[in-house]
DNA sequence: TTATTATATTTGTCTAGGACAATTTGTGTT
DNA sequence: AACACAAATTGTCCTAGACAAATATAATAA
């Protein structure tokens, strides 16, 4: 219930009573927990800050004023506002306007064709959104809702676009522990708005399977993405692994913000710090 | 990980170990359960006749042979063979060849319209690759190939349809723990075709993000999703709180292999026993 | 026989604090 | 900036007991 909603693990939420006294919920008739409207919210306002980067130790033993102080410091960094069209899609998003938001897509998309769609709509949109969501300005199924039209738009544009599509061929995942594939999906729409052919095993694929695909299915690429939430530690010598794993004459791509700043890569692995640097 | 596996929560598995002697696992050398291949699988099996209506009390004592036994005997009311254009299917996905998915799939389509290509093609077919994997004779990757091959393809047709869908409007989610989100994605397919409009949350939406958007969508039914991998003993609660939660007149609709065996469902919910009992 | 109710059994989820490895922070060094 | 090491933090797993909800079984009535 709790942990549903606040997406914090049921130990993890005992040890936290235990150490820092907050949550601190009532009892039921049977001795359950129940957490009262306020501990709720407050537990999920923690959950956003923790998403943030911030430590469980600082921000455990806040009270609820502390906790404003300290948003309100993190909405300093604020960024410019967004431009036309991407605030009109931002309106319809709030507005809960299905088709508008379709058609707005559709029409950036046709203006400037898929590379500048995905590198100067699709990118400052989501960063835009993501912005809103801190800042409590935007729901989560909100969200959701533009993940899906997203997810549902380039879809269809590679289906289209994949039907004379040439090799080179691209094998395209994430590995175990990374859900954020709509980075894949960019990069996916990109190569196919070029001709190229992809193959988009999504999220979540064990090492090893990658592995045997990019084999089986004769791949000349491999991407994989890596979003800011990915444990940074685990990148490199998983990027590491991988390039051991797969032979040495398939290419390894790799790109999304995990990887932007780190320094030096393994050798034999390509990145892109961002999607306009794609070679096509 | 054994959790994520099976979908049999740890208390559960914990609570066999203490009663019925099984699972029996090994221990790692930090003391942690290390569940063997062949005990996976046996758990696997057990978690299917469960969903099967079958009491644990007379399964886990059980071991492999009379498992078998049992498994044969309730087979007898056994399904027919997979048909000649799924069989080509499974070929093409043994075989790594996209191109060829894509074509079989949009002739099939072609032939029977979204509703029986849903119900004759997608869902044999998905059956038919669970199995498989199940057998061992197909990789995790194949699975992941199909599911995004659909994915795309769904989401393409969902797309040139709903250009001019009207009212009822369906909000489609699956709630936090269930990732699967391919019925969904069915389920809106065939909605779209009878120009329904559907608004796609995807999956794991908190049930408060659920409500607020079939409030701000002004959606008149909400449709959500359960697959056999879904904890039973919380969907019945799940659907009542979303009942509770949810305006009474908007319509809640349920589905999937999680509510199929439930014998009496929360008032005020309708269940589709397969899609093809959808009203439409 | 078939329904309905009462009783018994089964079954999953919750509780408690302890333990510990993995992760992160901090500091100094190359 | 990159690395190495110590100290602190943090999440997950452990045990075993208790109990209510779900289900089966027995007893009763139509």
């Amino acid at each position: 219930m709790v942990e549903r909603d606040t997406g914090i693990g049921r130990d993890t939420l005992r040890v936290w009573e235990r150490r820092y006294g907050f949550p601190d919920p009532e009892r039921n008739e049977k001795g359950e927990r129940a957490y009262p409207e306020l501990q709720l919210r407050r537990l999920q306002r923690i959950r956003r800050l923790l998403d943030r980067g911030l430590r469980p130790g600082k921000l455990l033993p806040l009270d609820d004023d502390a906790l404003d102080n300290l948003e309100a410091s993190l909405e300093k960094a604020a960024q410019p506002q967004p431009a036309k069209p991407i605030s009109a899609m931002l309106e319809a998003i709030c507005c809960a306007d299905a088709a508008q938001i379709e058609t707005l897509l559709r029409r950036q998309y046709q203006q400037q064709g898929m590379k500048k769609f995905i590198n100067s709509t699709v990118v400052p949109l989501l960063n835009a959104v993501g912005q809103l969501w801190v800042g409590g300005k935007l729901q989560v199924f909100q969200e959701h809702f533009l993940s899906e039209q997203l997810n549902r738009f380039l879809n269809a544009e590679i289906s289209i676009m994949q039907k004379n599509a040439k090799k080179p061929l691209v094998l395209l995942a994430t590995l175990p522990g990374e859900e954020h594939t709509l980075g894949l999906l960019m990069v996916a729409a990109m190569l196919s708005a070029h001709g190229i052919a992809i193959i988009n095993l999504g999220g979540e694929v064990p090492m090893d399977q990658i592995v045997r695909a990019a084999q089986q299915f004769n791949a000349d690429i491999v991407g994989v993405t890596f979003s800011g939430a990915y444990q940074y530690k685990n990148i490199r010598p998983h990027l590491l692994e991988l390039r051991t794993q797969i032979p040495q004459d398939i290419d390894i791509w790799t790109g999304g913000e995990g990887v932007y700043h780190m320094r030096k890569l393994p050798p034999g692995i390509t990145r892109f710090r961002s999607l306009e640097h794609l070679p096509i």
